[in-house]
DNA sequence: TTTAAAATATGATATTTGTCATACATTGAC
DNA sequence: GTCAATGTATGACAAATATCATATTTTAAA
């Protein structure tokens, strides 16, 4: 069993706030998992009794719509937390989280969280801190879907991509999507997110090789996104 | 100065963890607003410092998008609190709210709401519990966004008005919204909402009379909305 | 009441996007 | 290495939606 106290991502989420005596407590009812790129960690409709943290690793949160699509609704990566929405509302969780690479994570019960809330006003403010981030994200987001053009949200998906998730030494997104799960980011059709990267490609917005994109013009990108 | 311990509304938001003492501080530093109908009480870009508590009322939470439309991201009626994300994140709000009908708000400074933060757990936990509700809804809605076509967002919409703020005497929609800002609501432009009413009141499912609509036929369109 | 402005309605048309078909490329299991 | 399965790519077409034009109706101001 590894101690929190030294773990580093933990310096990037709420769980920040603890003290020594907190970690410590964290670190003897924690559970450590290693998740294969492509297996669950939660699916839609569980119960998650506690919180993951994120230790390495990316993973999509989705939601499978009526039409029998995956919507990707987020993209989360090491140093954050997952399934606190669903544990704070106690209700069964509406989105699922499948690894995008192989991850590691810690798996923190329900109770001792709680017993965090209840003893650490700090931690519980970085908490709600980060959610009402993820609420002003999720605005955002659904204002793009509901405005923007399958194209301005291709462009704007590229950019967030790269901006957040970094690229490899030959310029490639560091992020290895499939055409549909971009596709599900953007909500839209696998097809016409492949036309859309053709087009960019033919433009000379972005270079593609089998899985790996690069971003060629960022400047056009973003002009293209407003 | 009206006392807080004796508006009913406190009982239906995060508020009822306050006890009397609570109540009296809150009444004491609380300010009362009349708004009109179309005013105000925040802009987009606003620091708002504090929260608002709807008396009474409906108002509309939206924001401009890039193309000058403005998409509404969520309504708000009485007995919710309003401003909350904002003021926690310590961020300028992403949304402007515009009174939907003539309101009665009181405005409880952040400070003070902080004070309650740090005394009282249940208020906290009640606060988290409501933003983490707003996410959810927040996410399911974007994934109807980007999944679901323009007739199924309208039927899913008009069944949630009618569901959320009820009806008339006469069987309307009890909230009066303009054909543009039903069409900022399921995003989409304001004669595509206007045709597909039209189309709606064609087949039976609804029934027009100016600004009134009426649900005719709420199993067929409960089966459009998928 | 009269009148101008705004909201609602509808047609014609262009654009965007989805769907289906099919071809080609890549990957992983054997 | 071979082959099936899966992912990527592109064309052709259909459907959904936006845009522009123009009536008609409603609302609000003078």
């Amino acid at each position: 069993m590894s101690k929190c106290e030294q773990c580093i991502v933990r310096e990037f989420s709420s769980l920040k706030a603890l003290n020594k005596d907190e970690l410590v407590k964290m670190a003897n009812c924690k559970t450590s998992y290693t998740i294969k790129k492509g297996e669950n960690i939660f699916e839609e409709g569980e119960t998650v009794n506690g919180i993951y943290c994120i230790k390495d690793g990316i993973c999509k949160l989705s939601k499978l719509s009526a039409n029998g699509k995956d919507q990707i609704v987020k993209l989360v990566k090491s140093g954050e937390l997952l399934g606190q929405r669903s544990m704070i509302s106690d209700e069964p969780t509406n989105l699922s989280a499948v690894a995008l690479e192989d991850m590691e994570v810690c798996f923190i019960p329900k109770k001792e969280i709680l017993g965090f809330f209840n003893e650490n006003n700090q931690f519980s403010m970085n908490v709600m801190k980060t959610i009402c981030g993820d609420l002003k994200e999720a605005d955002d987001h659904m204002v793009s879907m509901a405005q923007k053009t399958v194209k301005e949200r291709l462009a704007e998906t590229l950019l967030y991509l790269e901006d957040t998730f970094g690229k490899n030494e030959d310029g490639s997104l560091h992020i290895q999507l499939s055409r549909e799960e971009l596709a599900g980011m953007i909500g839209t059709a696998t097809e016409s997110c492949i036309r859309l990267l053709s087009e960019f490609a033919k433009n000379g917005l972005v270079n593609l090789n089998g899985k790996k994109i690069s971003i060629l013009d960022r400047n056009k990108l973003k002009r293209m996104a407003e």
